[in-house]
RNA sequence: CGGGGUGUAGCGCAGUUGGCUAGCGCGCCUCGUUUGGGACGAGGAGGCCGUGAGUUCGAGUCUCACCACCCCGACCA
């Protein structure tokens, strides 16, 4: 089939969207969900004005609302590493090449999409610095420093920062030249106090997706040719997105002692002995905007869980006498009282459906109209984003219910997703089954594999499926590997990657 | 890195076999009338036609080179 280029399609898009405005409920520039997912997931994200192109290929501006949306995810983050004692720091931008060349396996996997300084000051630099692709040897450098002595440890740091990585093709959120980050790295005296780590940083990022971002979180361990170059063990929360294709939420490394070996990480531990420190590190990033967009987000635009929407609740005024506005404003002051986040939109000039759609498109939970007729019942009328459905409430209880309707929202997103993800999940017995999932709907397929991972690459290169994870919670299962029949003890998720 | 495409007003685009003062829609500004699902009228501002060279009496239009960006495939959070 030919797939007609982005531009000649946009020409003829324009041109209908221009004329569609009555013949369909289309959201004007808008392109929709399930014509082209690609380019309603970019429309959705430029015209809600959460992100932007700027002049540098392959980097986003964040705009207000894609950042502040950034920063709730930021703040559930800190609180639940402020529990787990880590502490935030921050480390250079520019790494000496000498350094990122200390651990073999972690050069080789990031060589290839390094950018690097060569001059500064208008002269050719002794030793070339590398722009931080990820942030362990840097911080394994200082580590070195710092640790002598089991009393030491642990050492859990953690930074909010940027990282750079070359890349070729470059999406919204999903894969940037340049993305936001945090990246925590931990050190310590014990191999089990440091797996634990993983597992808990593992956890605090399946909440986050969860009960922030409504999204279900599939944890699991990495294959090892999906692991972090440099990395025992990965373990990664995996995201399932309605067009079938998995997304890798977050990930959470084992590093063993292969770091601090070559950073010379050594401290005496009790018995007087020199020994080395077990190492993690774990980061979540910006991609995670991406995966919330594309999760909730319909035709009408941006669907934003309340838990972080930066308004929570927009109340239109319907008409512009004085009274109404004070009404308004009134009802704005009880509810932030109860904590919602509300906005009233006074401005002038606009009508009603436009107000509505502009809203809509920026994925606000509640939009709370107020006219002549709300005053006079007493009943406020509210539209529910995610659902579309529409309510009357009595406005006097408003701070009462509001904040109820705010949770209810978040756990029915929630739902939604759960929902959608297991309608996107398979188990099959044998690869014809497998190909044939692939081919009508993708999504998650549980199945036997060998773990030989020339079969891992056969499979991925005939079905563009590659091995997610393996659950955390799989329990073994003697069978025949889907792909060559020799003996396999678990089934395995696969899915198409974004 | 391979394949494709596009550069003309803030955005989306048209611009005929080369021709005179470069156009349309949306948006923007001013004034007025409006506001229950993207309001209307009148007036107005806004252009090194991606960059450079060439052909020509004359280039947005033809030729060449370059640059940039977008889309599709192999790698990555």
């Amino acid at each position: 089939m030919k797939q007609p280029t982005h531009q000649t399609k946009t020409k003829s898009e324009a041109q209908s969207k221009a004329q569609s405005g009555t013949a369909t409920f289309q959201k004007r520039g808008v392109t929709p969900k399930s014509q082209n997912i690609s380019e309603w997931y970019t429309d959705v994200i430029v015209q809600s004005e959460m992100a932007d192109y700027s002049p540098v290929r392959g980097s986003i501006v964040y705009r207000p609302l894609g950042y502040a949306v950034w920063e709730y995810i930021q703040a559930a983050l800190n609180e639940r590493f402020k529990k787990m004692e880590i502490e935030n720091t921050y480390f250079p931008l520019l790494i000496p090449e000498s350094l990122l060349t200390k651990e073999k396996e972690h050069v080789e996997g990031f060589a290839p999409e390094l950018a690097v300084v060569t001059i500064g000051g208008g002269e050719q630099l002794a030793e070339k610095l590398i722009v931080r692709p990820t942030s362990e040897t840097i911080m394994y450098a200082m580590y070195a420093k710092w640790i002598h002595s089991h009393r030491d440890l642990p050492l859990k740091l953690n930074q909010w920062n940027n990282v750079v990585r070359w890349e070729k093709r470059t999406y919204f959120f999903l894969r940037g030249m340049e993305f936001l980050w945090q990246e925590a790295h931990t050190a310590h005296a014990y191999h089990d106090e440091s797996w634990r780590q993983v597992l808990d940083a593992l956890d605090a990022y399946a909440e986050v997706y969860e009960e922030y971002l409504a999204i279900p979180a599939l944890k699991g361990t990495k294959s090892t040719a999906e692991k972090f170059a440099g990395a025992d063990v990965t373990t990664t929360v995996e995201l399932m997105m309605p067009d079938g294709k998995a997304l890798q939420g977050a990930t959470s490394h084992d590093l063993g002692q292969n770091f601090s070996k070559s950073f010379n990480i050594a401290f005496q531990n009790v018995k007087g002995e020199q020994d080395f420190a077990w190492q993690t590190s774990f980061g979540y990033s910006t991609r995670s905007l991406g995966a919330l967009v594309l999760a909730h987000g319909d035709d009408q635009g941006l669907v934003l869980p309340p838990k972080v929407a930066p308004i929570q609740v927009v109340i239109i005024p319907i008409g512009d006498d004085d009274q109404l506005i004070e009404q308004a404003q009134m009802q704005r002051a009880a509810l932030e009282r109860v904590g919602v986040r509300v906005k009233v939109d006074t401005r002038e000039g606009m009508s009603l459906g436009y107000k509505r759609n502009a809203w809509e498109l920026k994925g606000v939970p509640v939009r709370l109209e107020l006219g002549r007729k709300e005053v006079e019942t007493g009943f406020a009328t509210i539209a529910i984003r995610h659902s579309g459905e529409k309510r009357s409430l009595d406005i006097a209880t408003l701070d009462a219910t509001l904040p109820k309707l705010l949770d209810e929202i978040q756990g029915a997103m929630f739902e939604k997703a759960e929902e959608m993800r297991q309608a996107m999940t398979s188990t099959v017995d044998s690869y014809d089954e497998f190909k044939k999932v692939m081919e009508e709907k993708r999504g998650f397929i549980h199945a036997l594999w060998c773990e030989d991972p020339a079969c891992e690459t056969k499979i991925k290169e005939e079905t563009k499926a590659s091995t997610r994870c393996l659950p955390l919670d799989a329990k073994e299962e003697i069978g025949k590997c889907v792909y060559c029949g020799k003996p396999a003890k678990h089934r395995w998720v696969f899915a198409q990657a974004y």
